[in-house]
DNA sequence: AAGTAAATGAGAACGATTTGCAAATAAATT
DNA sequence: AATTTATTTGCAAATCGTTCTCATTTACTT
């Protein structure tokens, strides 16, 4: 009983990604976990990240340079992308109007199911280089 | 002076792309040139989707499937992404307020370049099935 | 404890994109 | 027009993110 009991991977990767800000790639999470859990295999968390965002509890941001970007945070919101150093950062100060969603059903005859509003440029630190 | 003069096929590949509708991709593009261009090689549709890119005359408006979209109207625009067929759409009467840029800006301290709304859902054709 | 189902690790497979290199084409120079 | 130089291209190999296969381990049920 000594040895830790053995927790599933999959709490460890949904936890990781729950308490990052970065928006973290698959490779990122691996990265993150490496001292918690060092026999973690990277096709686990591709896997769950698949799962998740499956299940909604996880949705990809963004592909950056070819790279997915994962989000716990389900409730729709306003990013930044900076182009130079690739970071993604929240502006949770920013509301999307629930209006736009309406507006482009009407417009297009589609049906919504999400909106993604996305700034891109240079973030404070590489702006100021 | 019968044979045809030959044309690069940099500016048959941006004149394919600035009469598309479809957002396409590099595929796409290689496919549509085809008869026109049977020669072509895939690696010289993106090398120069690349540089057209670097330039600024083609945007990427999404990677769908791991796949990046592009397009040549580089204004900015709203795009609707259908999940079901992954058709890429305009909905040009809609506009993005110039005003978001800068109150991006102002809130986060980044410098804006790009801004970018993205509907995703069924577009008309797979919500009527 | 045995049997069944789900989750994982390791590495192979896959697919989109990029790159190296030699040949073809265009542009510049004489 | 011939020669040199720079750019563009086709092809195939390389790269890299992601997915898949399969054998093993872990969890669950009886």
């Amino acid at each position: 009983m000594e040895a830790a009991k053995q927790f599933r991977k999959r709490n460890a990767i949904l936890a990781c990604l729950q308490r990052a800000t970065t928006h973290p790639s698959a490779e990122m999470v691996y990265e993150m976990l490496q001292k918690e859990h060092p026999d973690i295999s990277l096709a686990t968390v591709y896997r769950n990240l698949a799962r998740f965002k499956s299940q909604g509890l996880v949705n990809s941001v963004a592909t950056v340079h070819g790279v997915e970007r994962f989000d716990a945070m389900t409730h729709p919101h306003v990013h930044f992308i900076c182009t130079l150093c690739d970071a993604i950062v929240d502006l949770p100060q920013m509301e999307i109007p629930e209006s736009l969603s309406a507006e482009a059903e009407e417009i297009s005859g589609c049906r919504v199911q999400n909106c993604r509003l996305t700034f891109t440029g240079l973030c404070e630190k590489c702006a100021s280089k």
